[in-house]
DNA sequence: CGACGATACGGACCGCTGGTCCGCTTTGCA
DNA sequence: TGCAAAGCGGACCAGCGGTCCGTATCGTCG
């Protein structure tokens, strides 16, 4: 893979684009008074620069969120239990769910720009999908086939950035320890009758 | 109330306006690829008017997508069984994320174009408010008061606009009755663990 | 029935956004 | 040191939601 290396400035303006995004979001109220100029400006480079750089806010709004994720990502695919593969699966959804949940939690803003940004479903991002086939392999082992996967959606739906936004920054002022406890508590519910229940689904 | 009756004109311009719109919403791939002048344009009246008559965009969608709720709202309100208020609650709580799922569903595009306009959460939309506090009410009677706060949010979030779309238009192509089965299967799930279960929340 | 004030109409207009373009600068290789 | 090629950056563009105000319509009152 020759992979034609990028020239110093291109990797530099990257980083400073990056890191003046960040700390743009995490300042701003709400995602969407962040314009790509307020970006470039903050960066010390013109918009020309930033979009060649990411293609278009959707990208550079993923590739923050990806930069993020990625401990997290390791964390799951070769980590020390409770997230890594060794897990038993009853104890690994919940951890699994309660990493999301955390994960949203510290970056509220970034995941709320990503999801609401209409241009396309969040549930076309590769991310959601890695989530979901994660969380899918470990619930089969769980409840069968037949629900894991509409189980994983559902389950990962308790996490939406605006729903968490809403529950711990907005309206009802709810703890992180205590959102935490609530999708716990829902996580073992859903999880607590063993047995897949029949399931009319077919084709 | 003296309520001040609108002119003739205002109110058959209003009519007009709303039923356009809903051609458009029906007839269009994406929700945002109907702009505020195509429903002018298609209704045939001028801009000015459909704002006047709506205040913005979201209001718009508002009263098309409340215009639609209606009968379901009544249903649950004073409507016999299995909606209405005499159903004991664990065939209530099924029955009423059953006929959110049915509306989405019907309504999809219109659902999808309230929800993911970005302007403003919409956990503050008063229609999601209306399911939540009745599903709460109902859910309390079957887990108590400490997660039936939690557990509405959560059901209600299986059924988002953009993963219904996703699971029966997009991605996976999942029947009517196929989404329908495995909801109310997952609802069962959450509710077959009868006694609440205990939860750290407090204040 | 005619006239007059209030109300609503409608499309030109605005501000702002994401995104493009191209003359100029920087880079890195020979 | 010279010279492509890669990259820069801000003027520029199209399209959106939303506003404004001169004009047409309504409905009421004499």
């Amino acid at each position: 893979m020759p992979e034609p290396r990028s020239r110093k400035d291109a990797a530099r303006n990257r980083e400073a684009v990056l890191e003046a995004a960040d700390t743009l979001f995490a300042r701003c109220e709400s995602p969407e008074d962040v314009t790509m100029a307020d970006v470039a400006a903050a960066a010390g480079v013109g918009k020309g620069t930033l979009f060649r750089a990411f293609g278009d806010r959707a990208g550079l709004l993923r590739a923050l969120y990806e930069a993020r994720l990625e401990p997290i990502r390791e964390a799951i695919e070769a980590g020390p239990p409770p997230l890594g593969p060794a897990t038993p699966p009853r104890d690994r959804v919940p951890a699994l769910l309660d990493a999301v949940l955390c994960f949203k939690l510290d970056n509220r803003r970034l995941a709320l720009a990503l999801e609401e940004d209409g241009t396309s479903s969040p549930y076309r991002a590769e991310h959601y999908e890695r989530w979901h086939s994660v969380l899918r392999a470990v619930l089969e082992q769980i409840l069968g086939p037949a629900d894991s996967d509409f189980t994983a959606h559902a389950l990962l739906a308790a996490t939406r950035a605006d729903l968490v936004e809403h529950l711990a920054g907005g309206g009802e002022h709810v703890a992180r320890e205590g959102m935490r406890a609530q999708l716990a508590n829902f996580v073992g519910r859903v999880l607590a009758s063993g047995a897949p229940q029949g399931s009319s689904v077919e084709g």
